[in-house]
DNA sequence: ATGATTATCTTGACGCTGTAAAGATAAGGG
DNA sequence: CCCTTATCTTTACAGCGTCAAGATAATCAT
């Protein structure tokens, strides 16, 4: 296995290429065979690690997904009360993508928003930062000895993830522009009122 | 101009072709030729009707979105009360997709969700489904007296839509998915707290 | 070490795509 | 009735995803 085929790792060469083409000229310019040349490779190559062009951009969903996750935690972590982390994982959810608008069509625009990363207990939803949230929330409550029913705490964390993925929506999609400074705003009342 | 060139009505019959072919086996199975062979004319006719293969699309996305709003006024206009209003727009907006939910990747996956349909009278921004919902919950204020700054309705607005909008998202992107019935549910706490 | 097996990559081909250019045809205006 | 312009056809081209056949290099069994 080592490392040192004829390329070395075509297999994460061709995801990072394929993710610098989507920063670069967008989703619609990336080509099995672009992300190939970038490689120096031949065009049907990338046939030896992905059977599908989905395959490759499933990979590269994945592998965003992975840094998305990162700075979330990294904001749920630097929280010093729940609450707190819970403002702050939702400003960086919506930050992630108003500096990288291109990642959110590309991220949500399939079927597959899943990406089974996480190792998961149980046969739970399981799209990481909606769990990351559901945790978080979950703590909070706890923090403010809030009691709820479980059907309400389905219910509020489904608001709350709405509200904050909706609003990365709006943020992305040139077209409905609002003055609002979000960064400063978020905190405000729009997810804890 | 009349009627009955040597197809009749092109423009319109390439536009229906599109989303006849969108609903039978989703956007990427749109093309141009394809579109033009439903309408049984050649693969460059459509050239003298779209200067794009995106232009074909922004008119499919006009067309799909003036049937969204006329369920959503529909649904406007059912309602008694603006808070009933109110929730039965939030519940056909949701419903919509439900029932359609290729129609959310194809509406909302590109740059212009903005359909510059509305004959509005400035440089609002113009996503005709935000106007109405802007137009509804100001009723809605109106209707139960509740005053509010400029900017907190503003933030109002954004959070409703983002609520609804995020649910929809949800609903349509297998991967997430909940036990909830969102009909039943959405009245209860979804939208108004 | 050797020979077989497997993973990786190249080359060539296929049909489908968007699009441009050149020409045909038909409608409408002077 | 000619001229203009809108509509459509034909032909052509490059880029795409994918497949099949082969080459090459790593790995494994013996």
């Amino acid at each position: 296995m080592a490392d040192g085929y004829h390329h070395g790792n075509l297999r994460q060469a061709l995801i990072d290429a394929g993710i610098r083409i989507i920063n670069d000229s967008g989703e619609s310019n990336l080509s099995l065979r672009k992300a190939a040349a970038l490689c120096e490779v031949s065009h049907a190559a990338p046939y030896a690690h992905f059977k599908d062009k989905e395959e490759l951009v499933e990979a590269i969903k994945e592998s965003v997904t992975c840094q998305f996750m990162e700075e979330l935690t990294n904001a749920v972590d630097s929280g010093r009360t729940a609450e707190e982390s819970l403002l702050l994982m939702g400003k960086a959810y919506v930050q992630f993508f108003i500096r990288k608008p291109d990642y959110f069509k590309f991220l949500f625009s399939s079927q597959n928003i899943i990406a089974h990363i996480s190792d998961s207990k149980d046969s739970e939803d399981d799209y990481p930062p909606f769990l990351l949230l559901k945790d978080i929330y979950l703590k909070y409550l706890k923090e403010k000895k809030i009691r709820r029913s479980t059907k309400q705490k389905e219910i509020d964390i489904i608001k709350l993830w709405s509200t904050v993925h909706g609003l990365s929506s709006i943020a992305c999609m040139s077209g409905v522009t609002t003055s609002i400074d979000w960064e400063s705003e978020l905190s405000k009342d729009l997810l804890i009122n």
